[in-house]
RNA sequence: GGCGGCGUAGCCAAGAGGCCUAAGGCGACGGUUUGCAAAACCGUUAUUCGUCGGUUCGAAUCCGACCGCCGCCUCCA
């Protein structure tokens, strides 16, 4: 059996078979950036993440787009709200497109430190005005979306299978709504496609209809479009965007395309800070930067991205994820334990004695690759799949301690490291190199524990073992040079 | 109010009719190793899966009721 995965058009699991044979694209939301990334972000994206290398694992060639939503993006659905990017520019005091820079980057750079890998392409909403407008003209031509006051809105009424994903009933959203209706729509459910823009918003470009800006449900249509063609594979998303947002991205696609838009829709789930929403209005919010470096209230200890990393993917991508202090502590534990055997084995394999791999040892591994494939096959249990790895780690440590194993016993052991922890689920690292300016501080700490004991030797008379442990370090490559009052030490 | 999900050991978390007297991790406890320490290894830590009923030869897994928690329906990954 191949992948399987769940997919919320149909509400079930299904055989993952991709449009055309070998190749895969895949588009996920990406974050609007007008503040740094957070726990959320990193469920979601390192939960893609892992959907992507796993294609890859199994041979796809994948084309990964996840778009930076730069404008748009209203803090409120009702005609009131504002652009986020643009109230935050307000608030920070920064041209708007500069801080979507700022933010973009800081964003790359938490994801760098998950080990996301980059998406291939990272389109900007505002870098695709021109086939936003597009698509509008096409909409409103085809009689989808009608103009009112300088706005576009698409006419929900017109498309019959809206709702289709989300499991809503138009008419009942229509009769339950909640917002006060626009007076320029028609239904309140209609979303904006384009929207007039006052003479003071910083961030507005001409139209047909007037000075204005997209709305933000366009721009993963028209990126997705323009990227991976009007069918595509996967779309992924966080569950909270399943409604109105891909449901509209559905409707103005279909609508204009006259053909299925995505072809498989994954959602991920929410997480929660202490079993409480996560929420800026809670107080509970955790950005990346503060898990990293421990600076938040819950929070006791600084924690290694990876362990976050590795929270996440010890539970599924769809169910929720309650972050707490405790839990990352479990989690950082558990990262630690795989990474120190790891690097032990890369030790040992370096001194190891020529020879083939053991067969019982061989078969062993061939288990539980299958097994890895197996939970990761159905619908990406990470999970199951970390709980492998552990048992790698078991063995591994089981077979180091008896000692004796040849290096290709350990070569194997290391590859299936590499391929599964490291590829796939993004865990175990090619290399552990120390920083140099942490090395060169360690190796000054050492040497100087070195001449204090030589100092000690001196101040007994015990010259033979004074003059032994400076030869030592000269055939270490150091230099000691005797001051009046210290000894101080420089590379040969 | 409408739609959807969840409740498994001290904590995190798989399992979705018989392989379950329920993976894996963290923590705790005992042991091996050890001058001390760290790491590692071995073992123990849920006869039971929110509660109560039902279906079935058989249920953590299906059905119903109830209790509790959460999400979406307004912006959020």
């Amino acid at each position: 059996m191949g992948l399987q995965l769940y997919n919320s058009l149909i509400r079930r699991k299904a055989e993952f078979k991709p449009r055309s044979k070998g190749r895969v694209g895949v588009y996920v939301c990406g974050p609007t950036v007008y503040g740094h990334a957070h726990l959320g972000h990193a469920k979601s994206y390192v939960s893609f993440d892992v959907l992507v290398r796993y294609l890859r694992y199994l041979g796809y060639n994948v084309t990964y787009v996840q778009n930076i939503t730069d404008v748009g993006h209203l803090t409120d659905d009702a005609d009131a709200g504002e652009d986020k990017i643009a109230e935050a520019a307000k608030r920070e005091q920064m041209h708007p497109m500069a801080l979507a820079e700022y933010y973009t980057r800081s964003y790359f750079d938490d994801m760098d430190r998950l080990n996301c890998l980059r998406p291939d392409i990272s389109p900007r909403a505002s870098g695709h005005i021109i086939e936003q407008i597009e698509l509008v003209k096409t909409l409103l031509q085809k009689q989808y979306a009608y103009e009112a006051n300088g706005s576009v809105y698409f006419d929900v009424s017109k498309f019959k299978n809206y709702g289709k994903l989300s499991g809503r009933n138009v008419e009942e959203m229509i009769a339950g709504a909640r917002v006060e209706p626009s007076p320029d729509k028609k239904n309140p459910v209609d979303f904006a496609l384009w929207k007039k823009a006052e003479p003071n918003h910083i961030m507005q470009w001409p139209s047909p209809w007037g000075m204005g800006y997209p709305g933000w449900h366009l721009e993963c249509s028209v990126m997705s479009m323009k990227y991976l063609g009007k069918t595509i594979d996967i779309h992924g998303g966080g569950l909270e965007n399943q409604f109105p947002h891909h449901e509209c991205e559905i409707a103005q696609s279909e609508a204009a395309n006259g053909q299925q838009f995505v072809r498989y829709w994954l959602h991920n789930n929410m997480v929660t800070v202490d079993s409480q929403k996560m929420g800026k209005s809670l107080n509970n919010f955790v950005t990346l930067k503060q898990a990293f470096s421990g600076a938040h209230e819950r929070l006791t200890r600084s924690y290694d991205p990876p362990a976050i990393r590795q929270l996440i993917l010890n539970s599924h991508y769809r169910s929720p994820l309650d972050f707490s202090d405790a839990a990352l502590f479990a989690a950082q534990s558990g990262y630690e334990r795989i990474t120190e055997t790891v690097k032990t084995l890369r030790k040992r394999l370096a001194a190891a004695p020529q020879g083939l791999a053991a067969e019982d040892l061989a078969k062993q591994l061939a288990l539980l690759t299958e097994r890895f494939e197996g939970a990761m096959n159905d619908d990406l249990n990470t999970a199951v799949a970390l709980s492998v790895m552990f048992e790698l780690v078991r063995l591994t440590n089981k077979l180091l301690e008896d000692g004796g194993q040849t290096i290709d016993s350990l070569a194997a052991i290391d590859a299936l490291f590499t391929k599964l922890g490291g590829d796939v689920l993004g865990l175990v690292k090619d290399e552990y190199p120390h920083s140099p300016a942490a090395d060169e501080a360690r190796i000054d700490r050492v040497v100087k524990i070195i001449i204090e004991q030589r100092a000690k030797a001196r101040k007994l008379k015990d010259f033979a073992r004074a003059d032994a442990l400076r030869a030592g370090l000269d055939e270490a490559g150091i230099i000691l040079e005797d001051k009046p009052d210290v000894t101080e030490w420089r590379w040969k």
